[in-house]
DNA sequence: AGCTATTAATAATT
DNA sequence: TAATTATTAATAGCT
């Protein structure tokens, strides 16, 4: 009998895959295709490299050499995201608009909190904090991490003394200045599994894949 | 004469280049087949993709679909770096509930334009806010006008400070505020070139070369 | 930056 | 999922 020879590969149009079950194993192949790829350019050129892929059910899939936090904190201090959280921050002010700051300021919050793990210590801030004058007066371009923490600090000092002293005040108009508080609150944490990508002799890349059980998504 | 034939594609060992110049090619052509790749199973799946790449010299290039940002933002979150500190005030600030929150200030505001119209000037309070410390530490019922007033001035002053800095930004187009939070303090930030990368439609995917001239590190 | 000869990746199929 | 294979896509060595 005459085998079935495949067809082999065929060329695609590079669109939204539409069957489920094809779009898995697409995404499955390329995926560790990309990593590989990518494994190979750090080798090859001695460079670091980050990638984070989240499928469309939020699983998240990450490569990183040597790690994708050591990557990922890099790129927070060299690229301050211009373009979302202090783009949109601004635009926030500019509108006035509670609840964009509020947003925003948890992006903001979210970065400090990278920056601190950089290894800021609260003790360093305070002294340094003692010896401020009017830092605010500063463009803001020149605000740095202390400055910031000392904002946020001085902030979330006043809201508890706030919440505590609720009873005492007493309500009356309103003023449009309170845009600094918010309330969203989400992220749960996920199980990780980590693997270790093949790669030459030792070196410390990582394949992170944070998600549940077998499903691709 | 007779042309002389390309050797072609030879077969290259995944080690280190130490040939310069053909690291320098090498590296362009395949962070350029990388970030295509990506692109690709983009579209393809319908996921969302973040790459850093940092060059030995220390150049970031980086693409992101939707945006780099976004999706670092995402990955933080999932994955909270320790720091109990730190922690604990984005919780908080998580946690709080706006309304609460904002008619609150607004009471304290409203107290504090009651202050001020009852005759306190301005250059007074200056003289207190220069010797003041951890005034923000204090219980509320302690916190005076002028704390109330040194509040406001700063929340406004940096308000001020945000507005000016937008007229800049919507004037140099590409947007490259410099640290936001700066690990060494340093660190003017350099020119970036944002350029879409090739992708169908008009969807959103940002790859951004964040390094001077031409040099590929 | 362009050009091929090859190698490497992968779409269809088992 | 894991192979196999026919093709397409990526790219190493040169200009």
């Amino acid at each position: 009998m005459a085998k079935k020879p495949s067809m082999g590969r065929q060329k695609i149009k590079i669109a939204k895959i539409e069957i489920k079950n094809h779009l898995q194993v697409t995404f499955s192949k390329r995926r560790s295709g990309l990593f590989k790829k990518a494994s190979e350019l750090c080798t090859l050129c001695g460079v670091e490299i980050s990638i984070i892929v989240f499928s469309p059910a939020g699983k998240v899939f990450s490569f990183g050499h040597p790690t994708v936090d050591s990557i990922v904190d890099q790129f927070l201090s060299r690229n301050p995201p211009p373009n979302s959280t202090m783009r949109h921050l601004i635009d926030a002010h500019r509108k006035a608009s509670v609840q964009d700051l509020n947003s925003q300021l948890t992006q903001v919050l979210n970065e400090l909190e990278a920056g601190k793990k950089r290894g800021e210590t609260l003790d360093h801030m305070r002294k340094l904090a003692s010896q401020r004058k009017y830092w605010w007066e500063k463009p803001i371009d020149e605000l740095g991490l202390n400055e910031l923490e000392q904002l946020m600090d001085s902030i979330e000092a006043l809201k508890k003394n706030v919440t505590n002293q609720t009873d005492k005040l007493s309500v009356e108009g309103n003023v449009n200045l309170s845009p600094f508080f918010s309330a969203n609150g989400m992220g749960m944490v996920d199980s990780v599994e980590i693997k270790l990508y093949q790669m030459n002799a030792s070196s410390t890349t990582h394949v992170q894949n944070t998600g549940y059980g077998h499903g691709f998504f």
